[in-house]
DNA sequence: CGTCAGCTTGACTCATCTCAACTAGGGTGG
DNA sequence: CCACCCTAGTTGAGATGAGTCAAGCTGACG
């Protein structure tokens, strides 16, 4: 579908495991938000030296449910969503996966979701026997892996919340704000907020549909809290917005 | 409220423990499905050494969202509600907690939910700086919350797919068949699923209104699928009742 | 025997979905 | 360079699944 953006200049130093120095973790910008901060990037044993580097272009797929989880993956640019699929085709988007951010902190033998790069993205890719092999030696990895695990399930138990008991307005709300404060973390913004999904990819992760949405940021702009810009929106009023994200 | 009921038996074993020969890990029905069971009981340190039995009465709050997180449970008899509640009363459950389920897997420094008693509760208490520190000492321990953790992240997944994208009748099939797995894995029957909960903390669990809840169940009924029995269902025609909790 | 909490059922409302038309921007090929 | 197409997004009008409000039922308990 989009290989052919698997032909820009990024994906050469995919193969070459030679090349790391220049690519590895002396230079990664998300070295230090990731879970790999915990092991010495110079230690031999490292997780640098289990590391591939792969990337994807738009809309391809990294993984797909119930394939043989055979790899965990270390997000370094782009945007991920992690989604899951009904028989029928309903689509429930579980969490976009922004740099820095760990995929497959499970490591059941299937991969009990599905991930797409919303954008190009690029990756560190560990081979699941490499890696688990790595975690038994290191206590200190187990133990950021697990403070990964209770995070992200406290991130889950309040998209609950969300899901199940708040309204459309709220829902919105409460994603942008979200988002916005991930995306700071990273250096981002305050006020301006890329959205490199597209509306039917917040649609479905928030349990609404794509015109819902739509509909709801054009409520929020037209009430001066926003601004629509390209691949995004502008924060005026956060404060207006935070109050409507209620917690 | 329901302190009179904390009057029960039960109870006078709370404080006593040298009374734990009795009813210590050895006697424990759920040690072997438990966190517990990664740990030799007998072993000098062992979970067994910090654990403190504690009872709840029906309707008690276990503990509060917010709170100091000075201590983490094993569930021995009965059913817990964890939940959020939002600013103005809405309230999400985020999970019921069986017998063998384990509650306290993040260990922030405030709890992220509250917890009640839906029935009489009876629990091991481990005082969380002592739990930590045996975290800290037993890899093995640390291995097994982590699968504990990420067992629960995967559910929670499901959950979010259930709440965001399923309808009413398929959420209260869904649940009714998680239940019934759940109960079985304890021991639990096939057909009769005991539903401690009220319809409110049904609805509440699966994002819908008690009225909701109420009339999927009376419709499943009339058409034959399950039989309303006190205090729990009946499942007449499992197949179907799965069919519609599809996945 | 009265009260009360939990549950059921009915009638009506409404937030969100569905279906559909239209617009805007980007890429492609003649 | 223009004509075309295609994807993403916006907006409107009408349908509907679930919510709200209200009445009544039932069993437990004092």
């Amino acid at each position: 579908m989009a290989s052919q953006e698997m032909a820009e200049p990024l994906d050469a130093l995919a193969p070459c495991s030679h090349a790391r120095a220049e690519s590895g973790c002396a230079v990664c910008k998300v070295w230090d938000v990731s879970v790999c901060a915990v092991l010495d990037a110079s230690e031999p044993g490292s997780l640098q030296a289990i590391a591939e580097g792969v990337h994807y272009g738009k809309g391809e797929t990294i993984l797909l449910q119930g394939d043989a989880a055979d790899a965990v993956y270390n997000i370094r640019h782009g945007t991920v969503c992690l989604y899951k699929l009904l028989p029928d085709g309903r689509r429930q988007i579980i969490g976009f996966r922004l740099p820095g951010d760990f995929m497959g902190l499970a490591l059941p033998d299937q991969y009990p979701f599905s991930a797409n790069a919303v954008e190009p993205v690029s990756a560190c890719r560990f081979a699941r026997s490499a890696f688990t092999s790595l975690v038994n030696d290191k206590p200190q990895l187990l133990h950021r892996l697990h403070e990964a695990a209770t995070h992200e399930l406290r991130l889950a138990q309040n998209h609950m919340v969300l899901l199940g008991r708040r309204t459309a307005d709220e829902k919105v709300a409460a994603f942008l704000i979200g988002l916005r404060e991930r995306w700071r973390r990273l250096g981002g913004s305050l006020v301006t907020i890329p959205l490199p999904m597209t509306r039917q990819d917040i649609a479905d992760y928030l349990g609404l549909t794509l015109e819902t949405v739509s509909r709801t940021i054009s409520k929020l702009a037209r009430s001066k809290m926003l601004l629509v810009v390209p691949d995004g929106v502008r924060l005026l009023d956060p404060g207006r917005i935070k109050a409507l994200a209620a917690s």
